[in-house]
DNA sequence: TTGGAATGTCAACAAGGCTGACGTAAGCTG
DNA sequence: CAGCTTACGTCAGCCTTGTTGACATTCCAA
């Protein structure tokens, strides 16, 4: 599985060694930020009673207004079942409508109600402003190598998912 | 919350526009990076009957051997009954040992076990795996802004915590 | 010697994953 | 039209991993 405990790669003028000990603070500091990236809306979220499931399918919602169930499932990687369960409060609490197909009515599309939209940004904002921060101090050269570290980090198939609703949004 | 629509950064000869847009496409980009991030170690550690907390538990004792209790549940975030849950069963299955404190008796101080260090070694190999085939595509410039990004991402207390660690380790 | 700190443990609970099974409605295909 | 497939919902049960609260033990330190 290794490939031994260095590697080198050369671009540019500069050259980088892909110690252990290098990939290692890069696999930690992928685990301290993902905590951070989390935080903000976590603490929105509990105490409305909800949690990060809830978040995911208002995020994807919103992104993609009228998304399928099925869509929404491949999105977020997870079964029915356990989407389900979440969709149901959201349904029940009146933040999501779930209206069958016009084309083919099997299908249920989903849309944020205006509560919906008002937690979704609410969630979004507490978020962004995190990344806003981040981007700030880190700089906008900073900013292209962590997206495309990040792409290049994503399963093939949810890296196809992403290319599509990045160039979808904008 | 929210600062408006957009903000802008100046850096060097680029000028970077910290559009919604483009934030919401760094959080879904956290979002699916992430999954991959964590999918090689999940695999190997759901055929052993073990889950993502004893992956953390069994890393932050390999980075740091005799590391107490205490420490633990510091860097990991989680309450001593979580993180004694996972604990008790590594070290019943012989992958974790836990010593008494010789200065302070109260004290338990964790390593890993032969076996232990070969589950580590196992999970850390695929991670590291993952994180170099990325770290190459994306290039030297790009691992440099991924790591900056990451950092200023932290929460503060996480963010000490990190460059105490990665400090120590080189 | 007493208070507080570090640790462990028991119990109970919740969120959010999972599998398996089953039902219904709707679309598709021969 | 008949039969298969697809999309969705739901029930039941299980697991991991997080939580709170309560309580016991050990032992350092004032």
């Amino acid at each position: 599985m290794s490939e031994g405990r260095t590697a080198q790669v050369y671009s540019g003028e500069s050259l980088l060694f892909l110690t252990d000990e290098q990939l290692r603070q890069g696999i930690e500091a992928m685990f301290f930020a993902y905590r951070g990236f989390t935080a903000d809306p976590d603490r929105i979220l509990s105490d409305k009673g909800y949690g990060r499931a809830h978040h995911r399918a208002v995020h994807f919602i919103n992104r993609a207004p009228g998304t399928t169930v099925n869509n929404l499932l491949a999105i977020l990687g997870v079964t029915k079942q356990s989407l389900n369960r979440v969709l149901r409060t959201l349904i029940e609490d009146g933040l999501v409508e779930s209206r069958v197909g016009t084309l083919d009515k099997r299908e249920r599309h989903l849309y944020l109600t205006d509560a919906g939209q008002e937690l979704e940004a609410q969630l979004s904002d507490a978020q962004r402003a995190r990344m806003r921060a981040a981007y700030r101090e880190a700089g906008p050269e900073a900013v292209a190598g962590f997206r495309q570290v990040l792409e290049a980090m994503m399963d093939k198939d949810m890296r196809r998912t992403f290319v599509r609703l990045r160039d979808n949004g904008s």
